[in-house]
RNA sequence: GCCUCUGUAGCUCAGUUGGUAGAGCAGGGGACUGAAAAUCCCCGUGUCGUUGGUUCGAUUCCGACCGGAGGCA
């Protein structure tokens, strides 16, 4: 069987993936597949930059406001998701234009299926006690007992990893090393080209979070904090309230800050954020990168358009 | 005009009983295989305002000068 085709569009926040995508998807008669950790959720809507209805009329958006905030979602549950969502697609003989920020979940869903369970809530919850009473220390070490490959590769401080790499073992008797392992093992499943977009100018991308953290406030950011804190979406989902533009709002609600003060905050949370995409897409092999800018500042939109055709042309997909 | 305080990293400040200095924030780099907008790791040379003096040695003590803040007239 031929593998199915995509094209992606990944890149930190704020520069410029979904006009890129959608333009694209206009001209090569395709779909949009967002792929975005906080998008998924119903509500949060200025605050992730979702589409709005006017761009959803021009293409349409897959993945976007699939549940209520306070449902849990994870990488695999984007897998699945995504993956119905481009089977649709090409069954509709269009092309998949996958479009987010969200390193994992474009990497889970390129990605095999080892096997591995998912998460236990009950059994996560009991480990979260015990480093709480024993000290992070305490689990690492009998990581380190279990699997200490998985030890070696994980910080003793980092109690989200070491707890997951404890629960798959302690759930299934099979190591974390083995279960990825297994999943390294997969073929790859679709033909896929990703586009990174990237800035030279790192200043720029600083520039333009900026400004796109002013839009938002223009647009009413800070109102629907309020109606979400006020529908107690907050105190139900832990995703939510630690959402950037969210979380950096919350105080101004009740005067922990003022709402000068929480947009800075929100810009310099947005901007730390956006280096943790470029580190992430930047040490990925499958990523193509296509520049944003150039010597003499930005790029204009229908250059990086073209570019992005040229690099879909001369690629594998051959569409 | 006089008095007091103050001038140290991009910012806010510690500190050195005299042996050329360190935190937080910002910034930079990195990791990441079912919570990922999360979680975690690493990175601090800067004319210690300027200039004289004392001293083996001054950012530290003393003087003058130049900024800044406050007080008294």
């Amino acid at each position: 069987m031929r593998k199915a085709k995509i094209v992606a569009i990944v890149g930190p926040t704020a520069s410029g993936k979904s006009a890129l995508a959608e333009e694209l998807a206009l001209r090569l008669d395709g779909e949009i597949v967002s792929c975005d950790s906080m998008q998924v959720y119903r509500g949060l809507d200025i605050g992730t930059a979702k589409p709005d209805l006017f761009a959803r009329a021009r293409v349409p958006y897959h993945l976007i406001d699939l549940l209520e905030p306070e449902t849990a979602f994870s990488a695999m549950d984007y897998r699945a998701a995504a993956e119905a969502a481009v089977t649709d697609i090409l069954a509709r003989g269009r092309l998949p234009v996958f479009c987010g920020g969200t390193g994992l979940y474009f990497e889970t869903f390129l990605r095999g299926d080892g096997g591995a369970p998912a998460a236990d809530p009950a059994l996560r919850q009991a480990l979260l006690d015990e480093a709480r009473e024993k000290g992070a220390g305490a689990l690492y070490a009998e990581l380190g007992r279990v699997d200490p490959q998985a030890a070696a590769a994980i910080h003793p401080a980092n109690v989200r990893r070491v707890i997951r790499a404890l629960e798959l073992y302690r759930a299934t008797g099979v190591t974390k090393t083995e279960w990825d392992r297994r999943a390294a093992g997969q073929p790859p499943r679709y033909d896929a080209l990703t586009l990174c977009l990237t800035y030279a100018d790192r200043a720029l991308l600083y520039r333009r979070i900026d400004e796109r953290v002013d839009a938002m406030m223009q647009a009413g950011l800070l109102d629907e904090v309020k109606r979400l804190a006020e529908a107690g979406v907050f105190e139900r989902s832990p995703t939510a309230a630690a959402a950037i533009g969210y979380k950096e709002l919350l105080p101004c609600l009740d005067g922990r800050a003022t709402v000068a003060e929480a947009t800075e905050e929100l810009k310099k949370a947005t901007r730390r954020y956006a280096k943790r995409q470029i580190t992430w897409f930047s040490a990925r092999p499958y990523v193509t990168p296509l520049a944003a800018d150039g010597e003499g500042g930005a790029l204009k939109f229908e250059e990086i358009v073209n570019n992005a055709l040229v690099a879909i042309q001369t690629s594998s997909i051959m569409l």
